[in-house]
RNA sequence: GGGCAGUUGGCGCAGUGGUAGCGCGUCCGCCUCACACGCGGAAGGUCACAGGUUCGAACCCUGUACUGCCCACCA
């Protein structure tokens, strides 16, 4: 006998393992069929799963096993990303806390030989973690942004895009992070709220005139000052534009000058601008041809300023010169402030702009045919609300910094002559004696020469002395090329041809930017094509109160945890069941014990459907025509359930199809037809009624396999002797079709009046404490000749379901005496209860009832009073209102004499 | 500053024109021979607010408030 409880761990386990020795997860490249394709957004080598992950991934394996089971080549590619920074950092951490080194100690080919190592060590994790949450990739053919195909394409894409002059060096004010040492693109820059103080200077007349007072956040850089600007409309200082003022503790003269980007209302209206330091003062610089004067370098450390603070921290700077100009005098004002500050997203320290020679990407042309995909529908979003902000980000553009100072990424495929370039290249010594090329600067005289490898001569001279650009590309470089360079382009492979485009791309809207629109970039750019044609936006999982979850709050779920403790399935199912498109999902335990439920009662229920296969020999075909009414309705609900389930999969709505099943199976399937049922299988009924229940849970099954992979299989294992199916897996079988033939209204009407009559008699047994064993007589009056029908030819469902033994079924009695009364539509039921009844409750819960259905007269009587209504509303609206007036005033009627009769 | 979502019973959410559903929780009764991870029943909501369109609005339109997110060079 199977145990009473379904035990996921050992099953799923067992499955797993399964699937993957059988590579049923392999795509077929059978080209007869479709394909269908999704890329994985390859996770960062970073570390471990999370519920994110979850989420993202059982979405896709959702799409990809249905599509499988529709008859298509469906095929989720496999793979992981380096990571760039992140993953450094990570390295890094890792190195200081065990090995109290930095990747200078190691030096940068030892460093990336770690790195290499970790690859190894936490790919292969991820890997584990992917098959045992069952996810259906091909986990025997994985990619990796850094191996050797996906760094041909990396490299093809730069020479291309080098060749055609959208890569190119510039020197710009760039977001540098002091922290990672490197720069940043605009995207990889967020912004958040610190409480802050915005600090109040006098800059004094040249002449020795009081000068002017400026409002900043960021004194320290008053030595890079180059003006003081105001609004040309600021009446307030109109007469000073052109005098000069001093800079304070730096004495230096700087004019006052006007330009419109000032906001008369800020501050004091005056505001000093800073080239080097600040984005927008480097825009008005350059509109007023002002000097750029740097005076805080790479390292965060103040340079090119008084002697006293040479060398200082920008922080302490920042302290040091608010005290001395306070004692100086000058400091007029300090207020609180909630600043706007710019961090680096990778590890969240202030953002410092700098100028600095980069790579940049052009992104204009690039752009323009995204925004066409886009605007045309071509490129669809789901949830659609994502176009807008996509298009705009895209027409809103600045180009892209790809240069990383960083170690861990692909190496910029440049090289440069020592002899040729000598004035442009700047070379250290490290700390293992060798000698690095550090900086490269065009305008000094670097001359780039593209090339994978090292070239063997230098073009210009000859010479043999050649050393590669130090940078390595943005990770998002090699992202972008992900749709592509998983078949393997830049070379016409068959793979290419036949599964790109792809069909679906599942990710987080927050990397909308910095992954999607650059993915359709890139594809439409070396292809032609859109990468993909639909962009399904999942949501963020957030703890039960909506926070994000963090290790730091420490309210992180690990879906690890969770599925050893409630099973695979049971996760899953819980994330689909909130998978609504772009929407968050709060989530907890709780919302896991519910779903671990669901598959339990799926167990449950195929395990007394087997233990009811005893005698029964060979498959059960299901029964062509059906005439019992619990038959039709029952696959009337379940042809419904199929059709709404297919709807939700169509519509990336897949919280829809796991309700639909779940209250399928549980509402209709369990709770009345197999109940039902039971009856049936004491007579020689008993075939045909398994007949139907073991083809109705097998479809099921089919339909939820996707879903809850590991139950589903399992269940289907056992019961396929007796559906006639020899295929081992699920996933290679047909998902259930909606058939049309299967619905019966009047089927769902006649069951609708039963289900109605038994809960009536069921809440009057409960009101009055019928003990749930002592079986009761009932008195049915329909008022209607369809429901004296249905009521007459199913008194055996009302009698089972309701436990009712004595049945009296009339077409117009008289209450009996001593009853407990209940109005169905307009069928009165009366349960006599002898000795058992309270009058006063039941006094309470009629007058309750009464009120109700005069609310109900009063609502239906004005409506239909109103000629507007009868003129406009549908005939079937003004008959479904003439219905319920009847009912309701059926309703009063019969109540009035029960409380009559209790009086 | 711009944009996008959301506001539905104690909590978390479905629901796109015919006056409300689900899960969890609560309360009552049940170990009824598949399932107590279960069965039956009950209580609980003027669908944020104000206008408008409509015979009819949770649903469409306008505005307001609050919450969240994204974008943006108010230092």
């Amino acid at each position: 006998m199977l145990p009473k409880a379904y035990e996921p761990q050992e099953v799923e386990q067992k499955l797993a393992e399964k699937w993957q020795n059988s590579k049923l997860f392999a795509a077929k490249a059978d080209k007869t069929k479709k394909p269908f394709v999704i890329v994985i957004p390859p996770p960062n080598i970073t570390g471990a799963l999370h519920m994110g992950h979850a989420l993202n991934n059982t979405l896709q394996d959702v799409l990809i096993r249905t599509h499988r089971m529709f008859g298509e080549d469906s095929f989720w590619v496999p793979g992981t990303d380096h990571g760039g920074i992140a993953t450094q950092n990570v390295i890094e951490k890792k190195l200081a806390k065990e090995q109290h080194k930095s990747r200078h100690d190691l030096g940068r080919e030892e460093f990336v030989k770690t790195v290499w190592n970790w690859y190894d060590e936490c790919g292969n994790a991820i890997f584990n973690q992917f098959r045992k949450m069952g996810w259906a990739l091909d986990l025997s053919d994985i990619r990796f942004t850094m191996d050797e195909k996906r760094a041909q394409a990396v490299y093809e894409c730069f020479r291309q895009w080098w060749e055609k002059k959208y890569i190119y060096r510039g020197k710009r004010l760039i977001n540098w992070c002091v922290r990672c040492s490197t720069a940043l693109s605009d995207i990889e820059v967020e912004h958040e709220q610190h409480a802050g103080k915005l600090w109040h200077l006098r800059y004094k007349g040249e002449d020795g005139s009081e000068g002017i007072v400026i409002a900043t956040t960021r004194p320290e850089t008053i030595f890079a000052d180059a003006a003081i600007a105001v609004n040309p409309n600021d009446k307030r200082y109109t007469h000073m534009v052109g005098q000069k003022v001093i800079i304070p503790l730096a004495n230096r003269a700087i004019p006052i000058i006007a330009d419109e980007a000032v906001e008369m209302e800020f501050g004091t209206g005056a505001l000093k601008i800073t080239p080097a330091h600040d984005a927008t003062d480097y825009e008005v610089g350059k509109r007023h041809n002002l000097p750029v004067m740097t005076v805080i370098n790479d390292k965060g450390k103040m340079v090119n300023c008084p002697e006293k603070y040479l060398g200082m921290d920008r922080e302490l700077c920042r302290k040091e010169t608010v005290k001395d100009l306070e004692s100086a005098g000058l400091l007029v004002k300090e207020e609180k402030y909630m600043n706007n500050v710019s961090t680096c997203y990778r590890c969240h320290q202030p953002i410092e702009p700098f100028m600095s020679e980069q790579w940049f990407v052009k992104m204009d042309q690039l752009a323009a045919p995204a925004i066409a995909a886009a605007e045309s529908g071509e490129l669809q979003f789901h949830p659609a609300s994502w176009k807008t902000p996509f298009v705009n980000w895209l027409k809103n553009l600045q180009d892209w910094c790809i240069s990383r100072q960083i170690w861990w990424g692909h190496r910029i495929p440049v090289w440069y002559c020592r002899q040729c370039s000598a004035k442009g290249l700047t070379f250290a010594t490290d700390q293992q004696g060798k000698e690095q090329l550090t900086k490269v600067s065009f305008e000094d005289g670097a001359t780039p020469i593209v090339s994978y490898h090292q070239p063997e001569k230098c073009p210009h001279c000859g010479g043999h002395d050649l050393v590669q650009d130090p940078d390595v590309l943005d990770t998002w470089f090699s992202s972008s090329l992900w749709p592509i360079s998983v078949f393997g382009w830049p070379e016409k492979t068959e793979d290419l041809n036949y599964f790109y485009p792809t069909s679906t791309l599942v990710t987080g809207y927050e990397i909308l930017y910095l992954w999607v629109a650059r993915m359709v970039m890139t594809g439409l750019d070396f292809t032609g094509k859109l990468p993909f044609k639909d962009v399904y936006l999942n949501g963020i999982v957030r703890d039960k109160s909506g926070q994000k979850m963090s290790k730091s709050k420490g309210n992180v779920i690990d879906p690890l945890d969770m599925t050893a403790k409630y099973g695979t399935d049971a996760v899953r199912f819980s994330l689909l069941m909130q998978a609504v498109p772009g929407k968050d999902i709060p989530y907890a335990e709780e919302s896991i014990t519910g779903a671990r439920n669901f598959c339990n009662k799926l167990y449950n229920a195929s395990r007394f459907i087997l233990m009811n296969m005893e005698g029964i020999n060979g498959p059960l075909s299901m029964p062509k025509q059906v005439t019992e009414l619990a038959d039709q309705w029952i696959l009337d609900r379940y042809a419904n359930a199929v059709k709404t389930a297919r709807e939700g999969i169509e519509k990336y709505n897949l919280a829809l199809t796991a309700n639909t099943l779940y209250h399928f199976l549980w509402g209709d399937f369990c709770d009345w037809y197999v109940e039902l049922a039971k009856q049936r299988f004491q007579t020689d009924e008993k075939e045909h009624v398994m007949a139907l229940c073991v083809n109705i849970l097998y479809g099921t099954l089919k339909a939820l396999h996707p879903l809850i992979p590991f139950v589903t299989e399992e269940i289907a294992a056992s019961l396929k002797p007796y559906v006639g199916v020899s295929e081992t897996f699920l996933l290679n079988q047909p998902y259930p079709e909606f058939d049309r033939t299967l619905c019966n209204e009047e089927a769902v009407r006649k069951m609708n009046i039963v289900q109605g009559i038994t809960r009536e008699i069921r809440t009057i047994r409960s009101q009055f404490n019928v003990p749930p064993g002592l079986k009761i007589a009932a008195v049915i009056t329909a008022k209607t000749e369809e429901e004296l029908a249905t009521v007459k030819a199913y008194e055996s469902y009302i009698k089972l379901m309701a436990k009712v033994e004595d049945l009296t079924i009339t077409a117009n009695a008289d209450k009996p005496k001593q009853t407990a009364t209940a109005m169905f539509e307009n069928t009165a039921i009366y349960v006599p209860l002898t000795g058992l009844i309270d009058f006063e409750k039941e006094r309470k819960r009629l007058e309750k009832d009464l009120a109700a259905a005069k609310a109900n007269i009063v609502s239906r009587q004005a409506r239909l009073s109103q000629e507007n209504f009868l003129k406009h509303a549908p005939a079937e609206q003004i008959q479904k209102t003439k219905d319920e007036l009847a009912a309701a005033q059926a309703a009063v009627a019969q109540i009035t004499a029960s409380l009559e009769d209790l009086a």
